[in-house]
DNA sequence: GTCTATAGCCCGATAGAC
DNA sequence: GTCTATCGGGCTATAGAC
């Protein structure tokens, strides 16, 4: 139907501009009439599209979240070594803030806004349900004998999980160019995972 | 004079009010009124104290930067090795995350909201400050030799800043009762150092 | 599908009585 | 020093014309 295949690149559209503008400025302090400036259409327009400003959040970290998991399930059954899998996690990761680089600033320094809504709870599961990934690995190469026996797990995957966002954070606001994910994340891991083994 | 130390006390209860809503809340999301409910007064009449919302936001942030200029020039001071230095720099982080918990996190969580307003550019200047220090740390360990070599500079000095801050606002946040700063410092210090040595 | 127009709400801040 | 009362403004979202 070429009516709905209109509306569907016109409400693309207008998706990618809330996610930019998201990005920038931060959802609490980004109003629908930005968006509606930003997007040449006027911001009560907008509610043809979207039923809310919640909504249009939402559409934004759709599919990210399911993405990482299947990226992490790929990195986690390449091998057994907790070593090699540290860094595969790392590169998934990365992975997906080239993927995804607007849900990834969003869901970083808009926290207080997702998490005090219920309908964005799941993602606050997912970090979990990945936190749990990265604890298994510092498990894991603790009992073998790959990481040092002193490491307090969940200090230490806590630490690692949240460095890793940071940097994605920081890299895709201001290096992206400059730098490929593959440097960067070999860097990264090299770095942390040297405090494991060290 | 009595008049002006009552008038003190109460104004240093509110902003210890308004300093523990912003941190649990957000800036952005905590109004004038809900200070004044939490407070015992209404909104209208904080203004006797405070010409505005953000002179608060700025009483709860004076002096945390200072303090921790002093902190980190007090670690750098008791050594060269660039080792034992980054291991100060760590504990001197902890000493300011305790002394300023709600600074801390706010600091962490209204980033977008404090780098919108030219009043607080201070505190960005004083973080730009503070990473030049971990900057010259991990230089003069490269250097000398104590680090391993092919550390990229940048890179790692922001690794280090950002997760010791993060794993700040995680232990301010969810479990500053059950562990120690220097606890925490020293498992902290021992990751990342592990990560630069190894 | 976009417009005009506005309802309804919350916010920061102010004026003046007590 | 706190109150009552309110101004002026921005916001999300809606109703109905085109």
């Amino acid at each position: 139907m070429s009516a709905t295949a209109a509306g569907s690149d016109r409400r693309a559209e207008i998706i990618a501009t809330g996610a930019r503008l998201f990005a920038e400025r931060g959802i609490a302090h980004t109003s629908i009439r930005d968006i509606g400036d930003a997007a040449g259409i006027l911001g009560g327009s907008l509610y043809h599209h979207f039923r809310s400003k919640d909504d249009l959040v939402d559409l934004i970290h759709r599919g990210s979240t399911s993405a990482l998991d299947q990226l992490y399930r790929d990195a986690l059954s390449g091998t057994d070594n907790a070593a090699e899998q540290f860094v595969a996690m790392v590169h998934a990761s990365f992975e997906m803030f080239d993927r995804y680089p607007e849900a990834t600033v969003i869901y970083m320094n808009d926290r207080q806004y997702l998490a005090a809504r219920p309908r964005f709870d799941y993602l606050r599961t997912a970090e979990e349900r990945h936190h749990k990934l990265w604890r298994s690995v510092v498990v894991r190469g603790v009992r073998s004998g790959v990481f040092r026996p002193d490491l307090d797990a969940e200090l230490t995957s806590r630490l690692v999980q949240d460095a890793v966002w940071i940097t994605g954070r920081r890299w895709v606001r201001t290096s992206r160019a400059r730098r490929s994910i593959d440097e960067l994340a070999g860097a990264t891991s090299k770095i942390l995972l040297g405090g494991l083994t060290g």
